[in-house]
DNA sequence: CCGTAGGGCTAGGGTTCC
DNA sequence: TGGAACCCTAGCCCTACG
């Protein structure tokens, strides 16, 4: 009678097997049990306690189980048994997936999944005890149409159906909710068993430095833009508009205070810009390029044609190198000394060879810092607090060694991350990035949490490649008036350039 | 002297080959032919076009090509070649990937190619033609260190290189940007060849009264798909998208407002729910089950142990049925007619079987309504207007044909898309889901686009999922005031009960 | 190419709580 | 009382899909 094999585990259910069960229990019989059974706490189900406390009217374990069991899985019913007969072990349920067949509409679905659930939230039987202050009856009337006509599809037949039929009014008991004060901000209690609170309000849980640190780090990791990410990856409790919220306030912070703590991505990054571009017009050749590096990755592409803009300098002169040369010496040659840091030497180098990509770990870095913010900054020696909005990249240099005026430039193209090694490839045209340090920096570089970047910066990147992948690159520049405390050093003849990166006055100074 | 062979494709490069370059070739002179070969149209470079006009002062097309070789891959410099000796064929270079020994740092890449960008963005030689009205210049100051010093990385030594230094200014081109008018929204207009806007993301400009009748009439007037005609017609800063949108957004609104135009998702699925309320609870044993459908699915999960509460009903009547059963007739057979469409026996079937979820298919769009939109709207009769805010459920019955008593009811836990085919498996406790459809709607439902939602629905019901699993399943009622046109029915004995489902107040009445 | 649907993201503004 | 945290909604953008 029962089937034991664990094996079914698939199998298909349809309206004569539902016919069987409605046959011989009425609907309130099988969703009292249903109900009964749902409020059985564990997994397993004692039959014979539910059988004592059922109201279904059902005497038999066994027949409760058998119902539940034809509800859950489809089980045949069968009618032979002992009221005393012991149910099943539970074991025995088969593990099965109903299908069905034909599949029902998709409207159907959800008009009977929204009918269920107004019944199953009402989990109070109305023949059981009466509802208390904290319950609420209200009724849910059901139109029950006359059932001899048939083919009650159209509009008219089943409005027909509807004069025709009998109304019938279940209560539902609810839990009564504490009127809400509107204004009074009340904690939403957890009431224990009813469940499904309202979405609480969360408590209220202030921001730790652990996990602004955390949140830096995140940022620096994943960008401005992506908070959904970084909520999904190490934000477990705190949303993506927290994190942007919390993100923002954090910046405003640092920014009006001063430098801020950490040097972001996006203000490392152009912090290092800057002191490349020291380091990179004219860079001396009294270094010692001894245990430096020299990253510079090249390949040519097959048939891609994307090329970079390349620079302006002009100046020539040649100078004999030591290794695998036989060129001439056009340039006074000076032994290899050590001025800077190996790293910083090895960079100019590589933009001097190219502008270059230096390593795939580099174009990454790259391509993360691109993608994941869209401002760049630069800032030379000021102290000056710039805000910016989206999209919109900041260069500050200046002329002198406390130059202070800012610059927004656009970025070029870069490859989006999937495309990194591909980026890399390029021979027949240089690619446009590039490894350099400049190792000395004329003063410290404020920090600034600028580049908020949008979630498209992605796409954006691939689109400018796309559309911009001649010599198509624009630098922006953006002048601004120096912020915060007064700049030691003099701004030099930056010109007062406003730039607007987008019209709607994406510039904000902080 | 060429390397020829296109198997090399990795390679280290170090700082000895670019100590080589840089003391043969100064980085302007390498720049500005990175630059030259950059401007260069097409895959193939001419280099003896491009030894013609470059401004590096070389007078070879051999050793133009040495060089940007050595650039672009590496290739070993040389220097012995005639001056006017060709160029080699360009297929004979090398598919080569460089790599950095030792890779340098995260920083130093995102330096140099910071600041490369900026060199490479302003691609306007300083030796070249005058910027003309559209380009500024904007120095860029950089500090050449003097270099006898060594290891300088500290920040001390960082400044003192600095201040031992020089600096030098390039000028740096950019395009001039029209200044932005901050709110205006205007578009960014698309400077042509400068390429690589930012696509900024636009202030957000929420839609006036006058746009909003300005749209309406445009709808109007070219009907309701031709959104791009509207655009360019006139909503010279409005997207098409951007119009269907709130097009979309409007309509929701008046739809809720009073009769609407069209049924929307959320009130045709809810409508249904009220109709399959009306089917489930006493359904008529005389329905023709033949070619009608059944689904349910039904899967014993190993250890899951979520349940959801059944319902109240509890009367009992037996039935014999006609297939695959022995049992016992307790209920008066039926003849099976066919009432109501085959789609709504079934699945009125279904929730007596046990308020399972039917099909994927259906699990899927349940999962889908409840994602999309927190609020469920079951009306009946009445033309009362109800606007809820998110997360609230909205159930509207009554006892007889003209109710208006609007319910919230929290849904129960809904597993996410992801977790559907999960969700499904439930047999030790039947799942919460259901489908029924009852075919006799008593009126028409009238119109509502309700159901605001919020993206972060998704996540809330996950979390119910996860902390009300199990028999916690609320309902909350609000039964508000007919609104709009005065109901033709009687509103019946619905109680008035405000449940406040968030601190917003969110629920509203339009 | 145009439209739509749907998802992601955020600015903005409200509410609640400290 | 103000600001911080929380929350929601509207608006923008993008991608798929038809």
């Amino acid at each position: 009678m029962v089937e034991k094999s664990k094996k079914r585990n698939r199998a298909s259910i349809c309206e004569e097997e539902i016919s069987a069960l409605l046959q011989r229990y009425s609907i309130k019989t099988v969703l009292t049990l249903l109900q009964e059974v749902a409020k059985v706490a564990g997994e397993k189900i004692d039959w014979n306690a539910v059988v004592q406390n059922t109201a279904t009217g059902i005497s038999s374990a066994r027949e409760c189980q058998m119902l539940w069991r034809n509800l859950a899985y489809g089980q045949t019913l069968f009618d032979q048994f002992d009221n005393g007969a012991n149910p099943m072990e539970d074991d025995s349920d088969l593990e099965c997936e109903l299908e069905a067949f034909p599949a029902p509409s998709r409207e159907a679905s959800a008009e009977a999944t929204a009918c269920v659930k107004v019944l199953i939230a009402s989990d109070c039987p109305n023949n059981s005890n009466l509802p208390n202050n904290s319950s609420i009856e209200a009724p849910l009337t059901i139109n029950i149409p006359s059932c001899k006509n048939s083919i009650a599809s159209s509009d008219s037949s089943v409005l027909a159906n509807a004069v025709h039929g009998t109304n019938i009014c279940i209560p539902v008991y609810v839990q009564k909710q504490p009127l809400s004060s509107g204004t009074s901000g009340e904690k939403r209690p957890n009431s224990g068993t009813s469940g499904v609170n309202y979405p609480p309000r969360r408590k209220r849980r202030g921001w730790s430095t652990e996990e602004d640190m955390k949140l830096t780090a995140a940022v620096q990791k994943y960008g401005e833009r992506n908070w959904a990410n970084i909520a999904r990856g190490d934000f477990e409790d705190r949303k993506a508009s927290e994190l942007s919220q919390r993100w923002a306030s954090l910046r405003k912070k640092q920014g009006s205070s001063n430098g801020g703590t950490s040097s972001l991505n996006s203000e490392a990054q152009l912090a290092a810009a800057r002191r490349a571009v020291n380091m990179a017009l004219d860079m001396p050749m009294s270094d010692n390029w001894k245990s430096t590096r020299m990253g510079t990755v090249g390949t040519k592409p097959s048939h891609q044609s994307q090329k970079a803009p390349a620079l302006t300098p002009n100046q020539q002169l040649a100078t004999a190198g030591p290794i695998n040369s036989q060129m001439s010496t056009k340039r006074p040659f000076m032994n290899p000394i050590a001025t800077n840091s190996p790293d910083s030497m090895v960079k100019a180098a590589a933009v001097a060879a190219g502008a270059r990509i230096a390593t795939s770990a580099d174009a990454s870095s790259l391509i993360e810092a691109t993608r994941s913010q869209n401002v760049v900054h630069i800032i030379t020696g000021g102290s000056s607090v710039m805000k910016s909005s989206s999209n919109v990249q900041f260069m500050r240099t200046a002329h002198t060694k406390a130059p202070i005026s800012p610059y927004s430039a656009t970025l070029p193209s870069v490859s989006r991350p999937a495309e990194a090694q591909k980026a890399q490839g390029y021979s027949m045209k240089p690619a446009v990035q590039a490894d350099l340090v400049a190792p000395t920096p004329v003063e410290k570089i404020p920090e600034d949490r600028s580049a908020p970047l949008g979630n498209q910066s992605k796409e954006r990147v691939e689109k400018h490649q796309s559309c911009a992948s001649g010599n198509a690159l624009r630098v922006d520049l953006l002048s601004s008036e120096v912020e915060g405390k007064k700049s030691s050093g003099d701004i030099c003849a930056s010109k007062e350039i406003n730039e607007s990166p987008g019209p709607n006055g994406a510039v904000k100074q902080v």
